[in-house]
DNA sequence: TTGCTAACCGGAACAGCGTTCCGTATCGTC
DNA sequence: GACGATACGGAACGCTGTTCCGGTTAGCAA
């Protein structure tokens, strides 16, 4: 996906270089500021990490709301993205438990989110689908490669399983001192138990 | 309750008639800002209304969420104390019936509210325990003078009935045409269920 | 009643916010 | 290289919450 302007759709004239620089390193500097100071973060501070006029921020993101928006397809592009460099350079199985832990390292950034989520503004309306589209292929390939490799078991439903990580992250607190990882392992241990030797 | 500043308790020592008046005024116009704008409506609005400054408010209120929790208290209190003036007016299952809406409308005003609740801003804290304490009660007195008249049937428990009106409530749009009110209607019928002639 | 003082009031003033506007700089093309 | 379209930066605007302080008033004592 190419993280264009809030237009929703794929830019219907090539862009300005300078402009999709911009958009780039809006994205960047809003993410990093948003995990700091959560997503009700001053506009300046995210300008001015940038390196940007506050005109060029309200250009391509008239709302917050697309900044926020925007923010977040990036980051589950870049989540759904990882899995296959870890794919390439990983046996299935541990390709799937790093990917997990990512994931859980995406959940966890979003804590402040959820409010914003409810808020009721339309411009988030497609966040829950386009998280569900982007995620349920990616961990669903995950585990039919692991599956096929008979590291583990077959019957797992990539829906819950994204889900059950999802709960297992939310409740943790900043300072859990590898907790929420250590379960995440636990439950991939889960997944491999009831293949070949094991029972 | 008195109503007092945000101290918490009783104030230690007579508190000046101008003083008074000004709170009073002020948890009035607040209520009537924060029913028709929200409870982020401007302060302005608020002093505006009440024709007092803004020095005045923030004397008595020194944050913005001591005076949205004294206008719950006041708002819980009025509904509470008006159970006891609907009991000498009425018999006994009508002056429930009564209150029950009288209840509801004050629920339907809370709408903003629930996202203050859990704010995690320790001033509200004590507020569900609050409405709770002032509830249960009254409604329980209800109940039972209804119940011991052979009204309504016995076996209700208050806090039940507290949280299904306040369900019932909630969803309700604004302009729900006395939804509400026939749904509480057909709720107190269900009350009389099962008493004396009827089975 | 009068006078005194602590308490209180009003609103101007300040700082910080989101947002707009427009002169200037840059890109892509001819 | 020159030109038009596009994008950039940041000053400026209006609105916000909050503080501060000179003037006013309530309550009490003489």
């Amino acid at each position: 996906m190419s993280d264009g302007p809030a237009d929703g759709g794929r830019p219907r004239q090539r862009m300005r270089a300078d402009a999709q620089r911009s958009i780039d390193t809006l994205l960047t500097a809003a993410a990093e500021v948003f995990a700091t100071s959560g997503v009700d973060a001053p506009v300046r501070q995210i300008t001015a990490r940038a390196g940007v006029g506050a005109g060029t921020l309200y250009r391509h993101f008239p709302q917050r709301s697309d900044l926020i928006a925007a923010v977040f397809r990036h980051e589950v592009d870049a989540c759904a993205d990882a899995a296959a460099s870890l794919v390439a350079q990983h046996e299935a199985v541990d390709a799937l438990a790093r990917w997990l832990q990512r994931f859980a390292a995406f959940i966890a950034t979003k804590r402040g989110l959820s409010a914003a989520l409810h808020s009721g503004d339309p411009a988030y309306d497609s966040l829950p689908s386009y998280f569900q589209q982007r995620f349920v292929p990616v961990l669903g390939a995950l585990l039919d490669t692991a599956a096929k490799a008979g590291q583990i078991r077959s019957d797992i439903d990539p829906e819950d399983l994204l889900r059950a990580v999802g709960n297992l992250t939310l409740p943790a607190q900043e300072d859990d001192n590898g907790h929420t990882q250590r379960m995440i392992a636990l439950l991939v241990d889960g997944l491999r138990y009831g293949t070949h030797g094991s029972v």
